[in-house]
DNA sequence: GTCTATACAGGGATAGAC
DNA sequence: GTCTATCCCTGTATAGAC
């Protein structure tokens, strides 16, 4: 009856006795070089190789412990996402209005494009089509990070007068697909997104709070 | 002195004689069955042989016309975006709102989707991370694109108050990082475009018209 | 648990026949 | 202008030493 931890990333093959020393260490590493592969390289040049190089490890080490780069590529975004959930969950649920929604998201720009976490995400979208497995991985890894997106729509919907006419899964895709296509294009022109971007994001953001208290000033 | 077309994506080796026979011909089926593969692999599927599968032709043609399969790739993006400039520039010279742009962009979005044009873009948009010639070709490659709906956005900023406050540039890049977005989020879920996200966008934009008319009515 | 070595498939690209 | 054949490199994946 062996021990293993179980991740549900865990690719091992089944192993008899006590031993996890670094393990768990070793798959960060992996994930952390896989995530730097995604965004210097992009998904078309992520190959095993090209991520051990990055971390400076060896590339049978990946289908030891993911089974297969397309596994690594699912860990990866299951990694970010939950970690993604943790750090913003707090400031999203305090949201209530446009304005700060976009503030929230500005925030998460400025800390994680430069980091490239949200590129590595495109790049794994990117490659998702044409692989099932990839895309019901990374389908899964997403579901808590749109339902926390969800929510707060949802929230910000319950202080409109909206809040029966606009679907709420739409907008929350919406929001998702913006995001991801400003990074989408920032790969193209890097210096798209050091500047005004977000800040006319943040002004349209205000424009259409200002205009919504104008229309219903007496629903609070 | 040869007498070549000399099309600005010709990267044939200098001929002698004359024949262009099919080559034209030839050269628009290469650029088709790219596409396709593109939809249907993703760019880390759509290597050289996967094009030539998709077509039907020899994997060497691609060499002989574009000199390589990222010089294909370039051909592709500039290609489509001539055609879809040229199919739709006539629509958007005449749209006077933000409900009437969201509704060229539903057209677009019926027309184009299914058929994978905009798939195949965002694809290549992800191939160009960590490739210089790719990024540089298709930054220029959308510019004249990018031309069209800004000059689009302009006259709308236009009629409203808001033309000196929200610079052109920014809304360019979001209405065409939402689009993006959409596709690539379509490639994970692909019923998430077949039903009501466009005609939410629309409501929204219906909504942010109405507003617009009731803070500024006497604007125009 | 990590490394070296290796099998084997597939990809980019070119040479040369037609 | 198109095809066949080929070179060489890179990729995935596994076996087995340590």
């Amino acid at each position: 009856m062996p021990d293993r931890p179980t991740a549900p990333d865990d690719h091992r093959p089944t192993r008899t006795g006590r031993s996890k020393a670094g393990a768990e260490h070793t798959r960060a590493r992996i994930v952390e070089a896989a995530l730097q592969a995604l965004r210097d390289e992009g998904i078309a040049g992520t190959s095993a190789r090209a991520i051990a190089r990055h971390g400076g490890f060896n590339q049978a080490l990946i289908f030891y412990h993911f089974g297969s780069v397309e596994g690594l590529l699912v860990a990866v975004a299951r990694r970010e996402s939950e970690r993604r959930s943790a750090l913003y969950a707090p400031a999203l649920a305090e949201v209530s209005s446009l304005t700060e929604l976009v503030a929230v998201a500005r925030r998460l720009h400025d800390e994680e494009f430069q980091a490239g976490t949200v590129a590595a995400l495109t790049q794994v979208l990117a490659g998702a089509v044409g692989s099932d497995e990839l895309s019901r991985g990374i389908a899964d890894s997403l579901r808590p990070w749109t339902a926390l997106v969800g929510d707060t729509i949802d929230r910000l919907l319950a202080g409109t007068p909206f809040g029966g006419v606009l679907p709420r899964d739409d907008l929350t895709s919406g929001v998702a697909a913006l995001f991801l296509g400003i990074e989408l294009l920032t790969g193209l022109d890097p210096q798209m997104a050091d500047g005004s971007l977000f800040a006319t994001m943040e002004s349209v953001a205000t424009l259409i709070d200002g205009l919504l208290l104008a229309a219903a000033p007496t629903t609070g």
